[in-house]
DNA sequence: CGGTCGGCCCGCC
DNA sequence: CGGCGGGCCGACC
């Protein structure tokens, strides 16, 4: 398991550091074969309403973190469809697993959370 | 189901 | 400092 403090290698110095730290920490945990909305990665990482920071960050960052696995509260890809980055975040997801019904993905099924490993990250949250 | 409307809050002019 | 818009969201029709 990923433990925290490799996920800090570059100690953040300013608030907007911190807050990009730690919400690719969220998303670098969503497990393979599972989705998390931007509004939840948002919360998970303790920063609420910032669902569209959530996105912005995952636009501008150059870290490897498994972005194909952020989608929005519906369950549904943001880019438009039949552009090319809505065909590849499908592409990954489906790749592992995901399925999509229409350009849907079922969040009860998929969605992070009901598989257990967000309740290790809760967990080890509270232990900071 | 699809469309609109605020609300959100920071980042970038 | 003031405005604007974003890989959003929930409520509502």
């Amino acid at each position: 398991m990923l433990h925290l403090s490799t996920a800090m290698v570059q100690r953040p110095k300013t608030r907007e550091q911190d807050s990009q730290g730690r919400i690719l920490e969220v998303v670098r945990r969503i497990t393979k074969g599972r989705v998390c909305s931007y509004g939840e990665v948002a919360r998970l990482a303790g920063l609420p309403r910032r669902a569209r920071l959530v996105g912005t960050i995952l636009k501008t960052t150059t870290a490897r973190v498994p972005w194909q696995r952020v989608v929005n509260a519906q369950g549904r890809i943001v880019f438009p469809i039949g552009s090319d980055a809505h065909r590849r975040q499908r592409a990954l997801l489906e790749r592992e697993g995901v399925q999509f019904i229409g350009a849907r993905i079922d969040l009860n099924r998929y969605g992070w959370g009901s598989d257990g490993s967000l309740d290790e990250l809760l967990w080890d949250f509270r232990k900071r």
